[in-house]
DNA sequence: TTTATTAACGGAAACGTTTGAAATACTAAG
DNA sequence: CTTAGTATTTCAAACGTTTCCGTTAATAAA
């Protein structure tokens, strides 16, 4: 590897020159700058990230905190592309991103938040499913730029989906068609779960729909089969709704399975809808009618302030970033 | 941030010293190492890795070069769980995971070769749908190790997966099942694709089959749509097959749509297989029958043997390593 | 011509490690 | 009481940068 010694001596100046000149300092010439930009190039110079790290103590680097209690990890369609669009405009500023959890380093356990140190990243964000883990609040309590997905704490930047009137759509969308007697399997006690419900409750008191506590089931996000057990719950009851707000579209499969077991179909006997808009969604037939979460944007917008966090700590405020999804009409919900 | 010589000023002694009782090298008295050792907890030293790695050229830090022709990135299922299995083997091995592409630093456009090398990555591991790219005969000729998936190079190691004998346990179960007209709708070009026709072709000649030219269709992995073309197009002919192969599970879909929309069902009137064995597969009715990828133990043998090719460069032979799927029946092929 | 000002560049320390060689302390043998 | 040998520790350079400060040279002002 090429170092900028290596340089100096080709071109008979000093390395504090040549750093400065491709650092585009205003204290070397034109001349000269250009010439040692030019042999650089040559050379096929390039910084030795952990010299210019060790040196300036930003790394370029961004930690990732992903960590999915169901252990579906990266699967989870809505956290792959989520990420997906976070890696992409974070490596258009010129960072990289690195996978950050609780390690063993040399025998002794290492929290998240120590492994950031570690490896000195700029900034790290955190796309959890859980977000009350002791590993959470020591990254969230440390001095290093944080921006949070679906979930906001006090002083930290956040990025969230708009999920309660994501879901009011969804119901109003849903009660123009008609419906009245709606169920909904909602997901595990989370900040997400509380819009979506809040959303949920808003609308149906705007719109009349009583909420029947039988009809409002607990379940888990992205769990099928255990969206089967609790579909199946409602439909062994003696009246049953005419409509099934599912978790999630992944668990929603579940639920469609167990309709469809149940002897009925969809729309035609039972209406149901999801939520995310996740590719396999639209593949079913019929289409499932659901609330598309932007996760293009989602990343995007988190990269963005998280860089702007790290590069300009003064002027950036923390905030919080809602970004609209998009509904999506499939043909899951029966016009009554 | 504690450093060495914050022990060693607290424990009275050189950093030389600090630095080796850490590392536990043999020239240190029990005494003072374990003093020193506990010191450095108390501290809640951790060592700096960009310093470290300046100094010895080792990063603990393994790149992946993840590049998917179709933009789907970590959406692929297949990928994003060899990715997951990688990440966990590798962390529990003391590594972490970064993402390397080719990026532009400091107006430069960096190859991913080049961006391994700015990053001192210890080792790369390649999982791309497209191998033939400049980006990755750099990488495959650099002086770094590497790992690569579903590909074989000469003089690189390669984790794959056994797509030849895949596929023939598949048609020789479809061919159990009595059937003879027999469609494959293969996967675009790529080592994948001619593993997966040869297994095909194999068994297909030793069970008698005819492998008759307008019912093998080239398309793309993943890509439901072009599958929902292909499978009308097969539908159209004045003789159809009673059984068709699919790219991959994914794309399966779009080919189950494209049965559907024909006004035929599965299995009744027309079987299908996909490949891959996705969680999706598994939550159709009928389940599809497939061969599910051992997704995780691709992944972590990868880790395993990238590792291994890093930290004991002279016994590790780069060889290929077959890791073997699962059939999966499901009951999307008929007994005839 | 002298002095002040500015532009261009070099010296050198520092970031936090690792590591071979040199130095010191200790132990055992002669 | 030396001497050799070993165990333990320190020195100091090095890794490749960045950056403050000093130096030189050139230019402008007096």
């Amino acid at each position: 590897m090429v170092s900028l010694k290596d340089i100096s001596v080709r071109c008979g100046v000093s390395v504090a020159t040549v750093s400065k000149a491709l650092n585009g300092h205003k204290d070397v010439s034109e001349a000269t700058r250009e010439r040692l930009v030019r042999t650089a190039r040559e050379m096929g110079y390039f910084p030795n990230a952990q010299a210019r790290a060790l040196k300036t103590n930003r790394t370029y680097n961004l930690g990732v905190m992903f960590l999915d209690e169901a252990g579906r990890g990266l699967t989870h369609e809505f956290f792959a592309k989520v990420l997906n669009s976070f890696k992409t405009e974070a490596e258009r500023a010129g960072y990289d991103i690195t996978f950050i959890s609780n390690k063993d380093i040399g025998g002794r356990r290492m929290s998240t938040y120590e492994h950031c140190k570690y490896r000195s990243v700029d900034g790290i964000v955190i796309a959890c499913t859980d977000f009350t883990t002791p590993d959470v609040f020591e990254v969230i309590n440390g001095d290093i730029p944080v921006v949070t997905i679906d979930h906001i704490f006090d002083c930290r930047t956040a990025v969230v989906s708009n999920n309660e009137s994501g879901m009011e759509r969804l119901l109003n969308y849903v009660a123009d068609c008609g419906h009245k007697k709606i169920a909904y399997i909602q997901g595990k006690k989370s900040a997400v779960a509380e819009k979506r419900l809040a959303g949920f409750w808003k609308a149906c008191t705007a719109r009349g729909i009583e909420i029947r506590p039988d009809w409002l089931l607990t379940g888990d996000y992205c769990n099928p089969d255990n969206t089967y057990q609790l579909t199946k719950k409602l439909l062994r009851n003696k009246e049953i709704p005419t409509c099934i707000f599912m978790p999630d579209d992944y668990a929603a499969i579940g639920g469609l399975n167990a309709i469809k077991d149940a002897g009925l179909s969809v729309p035609e006997d039972i209406s149901a809808v999801g939520y995310d808009g996740i590719a396999y969604s639209q593949l079913l037939s019929p289409k499932l009618t659901t609330y598309s979460q932007d996760t293009p944007k989602i990343g995007a917008t988190a990269a963005k302030q998280l860089i702007s966090l790290i590069e300009n700590p003064r002027t950036t405020f923390t905030e919080v970033i809602t970004v609209d999804g998009q509904f999506l009409e499939g043909g899951s919900v029966k016009k009554l």
